[in-house]
DNA sequence: ACAAAATACTACTTAAAGGTAGAATTTAAA
DNA sequence: TTTAAATTCTACCTTTAAGTAGTATTTTGT
C-alpha cells in the first residue's frame, strides 16, 4: 500500500526543482544532499526523468537540472505513469484482473470511492501545487 | 500502491473459508484450486495464518483449515497487519516519516481524506462483510 | 500394521526493487 | 590547454518478496 521508492523520491525531486525555479539550474549535488537521497540512485532517476521529457539537463560544469515544461503542466499521475505505477492493473486493491459490474472481487465496493479520490488527487494535483518546502525529510 | 500478493491472497483465502464454513473444512488443495494461487505458496501463507490464530488447521488425513473466531470478528486490518501493511509508517504517501501538522510533506493535505477512507475500509470491513463468490480469477 | 491424505517444516531458487561503483563524456572557467 | 565540476552510461551488488522442492509428521480408514 505505498508507492515504489523510485516513484515518492521523483515527486519530491520535481517538486523540489518546481519551487527553485528562479535560480537556474539544481545541480544532481545539491538534490541529493537536501533531499537526502542517494546520490547515485538519484542520478539514475534524473536520467529517466530525462528521458521522460519530464526534465532538461544541462552537462559539463555548471550543469544542471531543470524542468522540461511550466510546473503548472506537470501532473503526478503523469509521474507516475513513466515509473508504471497506478496503471489501470495497479488500481485494483485485490488485484483480480480488470473488472465489470458483473464480475467484481470481494472488496471492490468498498474500494471505488477511495480509489477515484486518488485518482482524481494524482490527476487534478501539479507540481505547481505542491511547490513549497516540505520536500526534506 | 498496492498491497503484497501475500496480503492479497490472504484475504481472498479467508474470504473463501468464511464463506464456506457450512462445511468442516477448507484443504490446501480445494483452496490453492479454486483461489488459483500456487500451492506450496498457499500453504506457506496458511502457516501465517495459523500462527496468526486466524486459523485453525487440522492435521492428518480429512484434515484441512477453518476459520479460528467468527467471520464478523476478524477485519481487514487484522489481517494486513499480520503482514505488515498499512502500519502508520506505510500509510505514508511520500514516505518522509511521522508528521504532524507544522511539519508534512508536499502531498500531505490532499492525502489525508483518501487515507482515511482507506484506513476506515480496512478498519471496519470484517469477513463477513466481503463473503461472497467473488474471489476467484 | 499399513497406506493414503492431509498439514508442518526447512531450505532453496527466482524476480524485482533498491542501491553502489567507476569510467566516459561534456562544458566552461582559469 | 588544462582542470574542475557536472551529467551519462554500463555494470554490478544487496535486499526483499515471490515462488518452488522435498521431507517429516499427523491422522484416519482399511
Ligand atoms: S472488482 Fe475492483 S477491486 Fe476487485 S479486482 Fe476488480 S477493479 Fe480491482
Ligand atoms: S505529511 Fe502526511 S503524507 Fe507526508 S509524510 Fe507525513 S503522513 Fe505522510
Amino acid at each position: 500500500m505505498q508507492l515504489l521508492n523510485s516513484s515518492k523520491y521523483a515527486i519530491r525531486i520535481l517538486g523540489y526543482i518546481a519551487n527553485h525555479e528562479t535560480q537556474q539550474l539544481c545541480s544532481a549535488k545539491e538534490l541529493s544532499e537536501t533531499l537526502t537521497i542517494p546520490y547515485k540512485f538519484l542520478t539514475k532517476i534524473m536520467m529517466k526523468l530525462v528521458n521522460a521529457d519530464l526534465i532538461i539537463s544541462i552537462r559539463g560544469r555548471d550543469g544542471g537540472y531543470k524542468l522540461a515544461k511550466p510546473a503548472s503542466s506537470i501532473t503526478i499521475i503523469e509521474i507516475l505513469n513513466h515509473f508504471n505505477e497506478f496503471s489501470e492493473q495497479k488500481q485494483c486493491i485485490l488485484g483480480i484482473g480488470l473488472c465489470d459490474s458483473r464480475k467484481k472481487c470481494a472488496l471492490h465496493d468498498q474500494w471505488v470511492k477511495p480509489k477515484n479520490m486518488i485518482k482524481k488527487m494524482f490527476e487534478t494535483t501539479t507540481l505547481e501545487d505542491i511547490s513549497s518546502d516540505n520536500f526534506k525529510q
